[in-house]
DNA sequence: CGATGCCATCAGGGATTTCCTGATCTATTC
DNA sequence: GAATAGATCAGGAAATCCCTGATGGCATCG
């Protein structure tokens, strides 16, 4: 067997799971016993219990969901980035949304995948992100190219940054439920140019329908707390 | 003679898993894998290869998830339930809310789980479910305790447990994002149906424009982690 | 300076959805 | 067996979506 070779020449990697569901934890532990290079060290599903297991077992990698018992999960990303930069980080979430890929890979993570993924994805994704690449789910980044389809470079930041301030303010409203008529009049402009933000708005998102727009738009307003 | 009288006297009894999350399906075969008295027999994601398994596999037990890949878990446990009266089902959702517990009851199921609960009650349901219980999660019976305590509320507070089954599914994929004629055609209905509900859902929740139901959907389906 | 690019504004027009009303059939309830 | 609720679908006017294109303002860059 050629997984000799790590259990010969290097130690395990250890990862910690990061997950609020138990059944979960127990998937993801039961792959990733099969992978020789890699163990669990620990498992929680909570941000102060990981925060916490971070510190005590100083994991090689975390893989982490997005909504965690006590809060977001960008959250821990966040602070797990600040206290251990060498802690390799790969986000295991539900939401099949870019929205949530990019944010997370702006907090510190080093790749994104969902849970609907064949389990088999998973071992693959820890090796690359523990390698130093990127890891994405291959429809992530499908959903990026489009995104970023427009510009020169794949900049940084979120693709809601490169909206425009009106374009912002027409998002946030349609994040409220808002028409295009209510909007065009709280706004004292043109159903018609509402119409065209909205398309822009569409573009720069990578987004392809009105109920998308729409979705996100909810989904964003709803994350800003 | 021994006391583990299923261990000798009976064979295991067979466990269907029905859930759309590959980690899941994982993590129940671990967890099921590890009492002497139950096996996995299947699993799947989906609502056909479901039914086609029941009828090759002829399980003791089914243990469903609500959200499947390619529909609603409440169509499948009414199929099934009309098909295999014999059939036991368990369902283990990510939703906690009795609302749906209550809805798979009545639905056919024999028990509900939710996925937040230790992975240990898992097999206490399973055998208490098999035995020909009825199996609750304690917040599920909890829940319905407390609702029946409040009984009717005043219309206003305006509330989804008011939707019928099929204007809950349709709520649902508007929160998925699906636009009209995605949901018809997977429902298989007219888009004149699907509008239909639509506007009874809207009517129900007190809600005034498309903007509006689309976000409250959206925001309904967020909430259930 | 002139070219280029982004922004904000609006229009045309065909395709689609929304919205309101009403109809039919079935199942359940009282 | 009448009443109620659910599921299904239709008609038609209003609103919207969606794509394309246009105009003027304002900045930056070579």
């Amino acid at each position: 067997m050629r997984s000799r070779r790590w259990q010969l020449n290097a130690r395990k990697r250890t990862v910690l799971i990061v997950d609020d569901h138990p059944l979960v934890r127990e998937g993801l532990k039961g792959v990733i016993s099969e992978a020789a290079d890699l163990t669990v060290c620990g498992e929680t599903g909570k941000i102060r219990e990981a925060q916490d297991l971070a510190r005590e077992l100083n994991p090689d990698i975390a893989i982490i969901d997005l909504s965690l018992e006590d809060g977001n999960g960008l959250e821990l990303i966040r602070r797990l980035k600040s206290r251990y930069p060498e802690l390799r980080m790969l986000v295991c979430s539900m939401r099949d949304e870019s929205l949530f890929a990019e944010r997370a890979i702006n907090s510190g993570a080093h790749g994104y995948i969902n849970k609907h993924e064949v389990a088999g994805h998973v071992i693959d994704a820890l090796r690359q992100v523990l390698a130093g690449k990127i890891y994405l789910s291959p429809d992530v980044v499908e959903r990026i190219i489009t995104g970023f389809a427009h510009q020169k470079q794949p900049t940084a930041g979120s693709s809601i940054d490169e909206l425009s301030n009106r374009e912002l303010e027409v998002f946030w409203l349609i994040g409220q439920g808002r028409s295009t008529t209510e909007i065009a009049k709280q706004l004292s402009l043109s159903v018609k140019t509402v119409e065209t933000h909205r398309e822009k708005i569409k573009r720069k998102l990578g987004l392809t329908s009105a109920g998308q727009l729409m979705r996100h738009a909810v989904q964003w307003d709803l994350e800003q707390r």
